[in-house]
DNA sequence: TTATTAATGCAACTTAGTTGCAAAAATAGA
DNA sequence: TCTATTTTTGCAACTAAGTTGCATTAATAA
């Protein structure tokens, strides 16, 4: 399972996950490397990545797909539970440090749980 | 603003919603709807009911949009914070009965919140 | 060096939701 | 009431995000 080969697609997309700290969503990825790769290849680097426990994967605001870097995460492994915040002007999105506990409800089995803020980021608030 | 008039499509949505405790998609509700009316008319509806603050809209797992009754809100104060929870076995999403505090994030203005748990609901665990 | 497996590209498709515009229905004013 | 205005609805066409099938290419293994 998950990543077999080290290619230079696979790369591309490292690379840039290593040079942002911040989210990065499916849709920006997509349209950066449109002259690089195939926006399918894209998703499904994106899947292979997640797969690993590379990067982590959440739904943005409108409902479309945004991945980060995983501090904590392994393959076997996804512990970090932290919320990610978006900025409704200019669509900023990170992760946030903050450790959430995983709620508990009766009769309910939780696998795993999702929170986003939305509201205004340090640069639109000036 | 909001809802001007009364007519037979919006209350049959109304309907709906007081009759389930769950949450519907909007997908659900489109179907449902389909032969009473078009599916532009059923998403104005609930874009107006969500004005009106007689429901709420939130995100499910799939990024798709999913609509449940208001308990304590109204059209100009949205103050009820709840986690939601989707089955992903069979799809059941319903307000689950916890109060969120917001989170505050120094530097961010937070406008609004949404946590979505993921898991198995009690019939499908069983 | 050939066989096998994995990665990629491409075009076509799917699905959720939106838009523009014309028609119908409801309400208001005279 | 009759007419003018406003609101609601339907419809078809569109958009955007993401997926699928399949053929091609590239990498690895035997």
């Amino acid at each position: 399972m998950g990543i077999k080969r080290k290619t230079k697609s696979l790369n591309s997309l490292l690379e840039i996950f290593e040079q942002s700290d911040e989210a990065l969503s499916a849709i920006d990825l997509v349209e950066r490397l449109n002259s690089k790769m195939n926006k399918t290849t894209v998703y499904r680097i994106l899947e292979r990545l997640v797969d690993e426990g590379v990067i982590h994967a959440f739904k943005g605001k409108e409902g479309v797909q945004w991945y980060a870097r995983c501090k904590d995460c392994t393959a076997s492994n996804h512990t970090d539970l932290h919320p990610h915040f978006q900025c409704r002007d200019c669509g900023k999105t990170e992760c946030l440090d903050l450790q959430l506990s995983m709620p508990k409800v009766s009769n309910h089995r939780i696998d795993s749980a999702e929170m986003l803020l939305v509201g205004q980021c340090e640069d639109c608030l000036a």
